[in-house]
DNA sequence: AAAATAGTCAACCTGATGGTTTAATATTTC
DNA sequence: GAAATATTAAACCATCAGGTTGACTATTTT
């Protein structure tokens, strides 16, 4: 279950960190995560062209990272987070590389502490 | 400290973002998890070009993902995971979507294994 | 019915991407 | 020193990205 979670879906996971890969649609994705927005307020706070914002949305929803439901002439965006948990999914095979960083530098300032403990803190 | 981590540059987030929306260079990454290799080496598996492959391992260092050793005429490229860590760290927000989910289907599968103890598995 | 609103679509522009090939540079080997 | 090796650089190509504008469709308001 979890497998089918990080299972590589190379075409999706080109998306969906492209997707990622522009601070607008970023922050448009910041701001899904508060709530529903229309395409509109999306724009808004981008001085964008509608034409503009719903390419970016488009962007999003091919990624999976973004459903639309419309209503009226209105059409209401929602974050789908699951798409990101793939990204993480593909990220978390290299955590340990980093981590063994931050042991190290855990490690380090730990030394440092013991050593100040130890009196000789001028 | 963790924060440092976390903190958003915008511009560095693009560069990594973008370096892992193509699959080979996230194949490149998984190759270079298993230790140093020259461009050659990186080239070969997908029967690239040397300038092909010099290209991507490029787009890489600058998103501070991979760092260069040159020794002769020789490029030994590194993972520099650091990079990937910043990925995660903005990923991270929005774990709690899809954990928010995965609750709620772990609840529903026990919600029916439940019901299966429960003796009415026919 | 007319006007305003929300959005898409298509055409267009500029600049980046992913790839190639050919030439050039630096190093190593013979 | 000549030949082979590892790589970059530069020119080129096709396609994609991010943005705009203008025309069109569908809904809502007046």
């Amino acid at each position: 279950m979890l497998n089918r979670m990080v299972e590589q879906q190379p075409a999706t996971l080109d998306a969906v960190f492209h997707a990622l890969s522009d601070a607008t649609r970023r922050s448009m994705l910041r701001e899904l995560s508060e709530g529903e927005r229309s395409i509109g307020a999306l724009a808004a706070p981008f001085s964008m062209s509608f034409a503009g914002a719903s390419k970016h949305v488009k962007v999003l929803e091919r990624a999976g990272l973004v459903r639309r439901r419309v209503v009226g002439r209105t059409h209401y965006c929602r974050l789908e987070a699951a798409g990101l948990a793939e990204a993480q999914g593909w990220l978390s095979y290299y955590e340990r590389f980093w981590n063994r960083r931050l042991d190290v530098l855990e490690a380090l300032l730990r030394a440092e502490d013991e050593h100040a403990e130890a009196g000789d803190e001028k």
